[in-house]
DNA sequence: CCGTATCCTCCACGATACTG
DNA sequence: CAGTATCGTGGAGGATACGG
């Protein structure tokens, strides 16, 4: 997106994805459902690039979906809280997850469900991560996988 | 998005993201869940350029969202319609509406909400349209307004 | 009328390098 | 560690023109 403005028309759809932004703001608001706060939470979580990340922060405070709140003064240091805005979008992000649980899970390695306990969301490596507990990523990986033999999209400029 | 290919990574929500496309692709979506079946229904219903359109249909028929239908032999006429995994994504774009309709209703011109007998989406003009009634667009437009005053996204190139 | 082909622009992203 | 600055690229999308 970005090219056109969806905020021009009265549709709260269009509205509201020009709201959000790029997919990777959902995936942000999804880590920060989980109870990411912090910049390389974010970035370890998702294999995005730090310039990005920082992009897509500042969108999402500037959308007033996220709020900047200092943790630490010397050196300077900001987490990255929920706001109204951005925590009334779980649903979005529960339907998303529930579709790709149901339609996106054949083929390598198939995708774990949700966590019994909190009947929350469904990412078992971020909820370990989170837990503290070491992940496999051979297993999972929320890191982009370099070369993915099976996607027509993965294309890799440098090799 | 298309830069990186979400589908490597295992999480189904970004996997579902990957599988969506663009934004544009989650408004077809929702056009069609409203009844929408034809080429220009959807290029007047939202502004889109005709070859972009054309784009995302195809895409969308790729991904077995969408399934192209002939309805018409001479000349070779297509319809849209939704797949079960199209249809599987009405949760994803009530819960997108549902947020547009709580946080993006401010200001010029609020969105009116949902239609009364049918419970179902929200979007006015689009039901006034499919069931053949006149839409005053000054009121309420689904093609693009240019020159969007209070946006700091619309960037019109040639004015 | 229902699209498709071509060209071009713009912007999200990654790579890389840098700062406190 | 927690970011920011700069640069290059690919792809989405619009304009336009064309075809059945």
């Amino acid at each position: 997106m970005r090219h056109k403005s969806f905020s021009a028309m009265e549709c709260p759809t269009a509205r509201t994805l020009d709201q959000v932004g790029e997919w990777w703001s959902l995936l942000i608001i999804r880590d920060a459902l989980h109870g990411l706060t912090r910049f390389d939470e974010f970035q370890q979580s998702m294999g995005i690039s730090p310039n990005s990340l920082t992009r897509r922060l500042k969108e999402l405070c500037d959308n007033d979906l996220l709020e900047r709140r200092p943790y630490q003064d010397n050196p300077p240091r900001f987490e990255y809280h929920l706001t109204e805005r951005g925590r009334d979008l779980q649903p979005v992000v529960e339907a998303i997850a529930a579709w790709g649980r149901k339609h996106m899970t054949k083929g390598k390695g198939a995708v774990r469900l949700v966590d019994a306990q909190s009947g929350e969301l469904a990412d078992p490596v971020l909820v370990d991560r989170i837990s503290g507990k070491e992940v496999n990523t051979d297993d999972f990986r929320y890191t982009v996988t370099k070369n993915a033999p099976d996607s027509k999209r993965a294309r890799l400029p440098s090799e």
